[in-house]
DNA sequence: CCATTGAAAAAACTATTGATTGTTCAGCGT
DNA sequence: ACGCTGAACAATCAATAGTTTTTTCAATGG
């Protein structure tokens, strides 16, 4: 059973070297398999599809990025203005440097946006939790307002905050426009949040 | 020259009518062309180009919204805070019938999009006026707090509309999602803007 | 048995061609 | 002289044939 679990992560891994190198397109199940010292078909023992890999990498990504998210959550250091913001600076800073030196990234979510929109929808879940936690503190400690639903007043936040993380619509504008907007947008959102 | 003004509203009726039917792609300079009872060659006297005759159409939509921006900015029965929801209501409904019922028009918002980044920009830069001028008046009032620069807080709320106004990104929410969520983003905007 | 291969089938992609459409412009008719 | 046409040219699109790649699975060997 781990065995198994062994052999994944070693496709996997040999998949993701590639897809971050040379882009998912142009990598094909032949050369995973060559670099994992096996038969192409093998790998159809591991993974259902080409697709299922890109999501498998899709996941540790997100892991990772939910693992910071988590720990800016619930950072008792700091207000819960300050983890806000902190999360959604966290978030754009980090898709815009992978937009500059690692295009491939972008495409593979993009891919994941097309073909898997319900795994996407599950990683903006996980983010609502996230935000939705941090509205609960500072509703709580008494820095923001109480609210009838914060789950809701999270996905409302990420409505607002999609120019800022989405790749798609981040293109479109340079770093020094985004970042200013991302601070003015938040501060607008954060000052109607405040208990006064 | 008056002519000359009169044939390009002829040809530009022909082209809206064929555009809006059967879409930007589908429609033939020919076809345009015997619709005016002319030559395609010379639809070029009054056009450079087909794409300028989409733009030209583009330009009448654009007008027809900014009169509606216009009027409504300058309401003067309204709070500036009711002004600023109805301008994002407004669009945000247009833009969601248009989807609904002429594929047609939002295919020619794309094509502006990819073609014609510069004159959407102008549409925006348009928008973000009469937001800025409603803001002013907020200030002025006492209704909003005083803003250091409030073209550059229209900018900040127009980022943060773009869920609500963008095409590309309402064909993935239903209309019920996305009015929800604009309410709550425009109270968490607006609370924000009080001056309390 | 069960894990793996490799050949074969299915699907996706690419390059090429042919057809259609957008654009130009010399020349025609007024 | 001037507005317009229609033929010529260029660019784009659609169809398709050819190739590669993904996926399946019967056969193989440990």
């Amino acid at each position: 059973m781990s065995e198994k679990q062994d052999t994944r992560d070693t496709i996997l891994d040999a998949a993701m070297k590639r897809f971050l190198h040379y882009g998912y397109a142009k990598t094909t199940m032949s050369e995973i398999a060559t670099d994992c010292d096996m038969s192409a078909g093998n790998i159809y023992r591991f993974f259902p599809s080409k697709l299922d890999i890109a999501e498998a990498m899709a996941r540790r990504f997100q892991a990772t990025i939910n693992q910071e998210f988590a720990a800016i959550a619930r950072d008792g250091n700091r207000s819960a203005s300050e983890r806000l913001k902190a999360i959604f600076n966290y978030e754009m800073e980090r898709i815009f440097s992978q937009i500059q030196d690692n295009i491939n990234v972008v495409a593979v979510v993009r891919i994941m946006t097309d073909e898997r929109p319900q795994f996407m929808e599950e990683g903006f879940a996980q983010q609502r939790m996230h935000i939705s936690a941090i509205l609960k503190d500072g509703s709580k400690s008494g820095e923001f307002v109480e609210m009838a639903d914060p789950l809701r007043t999270a996905e409302a936040i990420q409505f607002a905050m999609t120019s800022f993380t989405s790749p798609e619509m981040m293109r479109e504008s340079s770093f020094e426009v985004l970042q200013r907007n991302l601070d003015t947008t938040l501060e607008l959102l954060l000052n109607g949040l405040y208990n006064r």
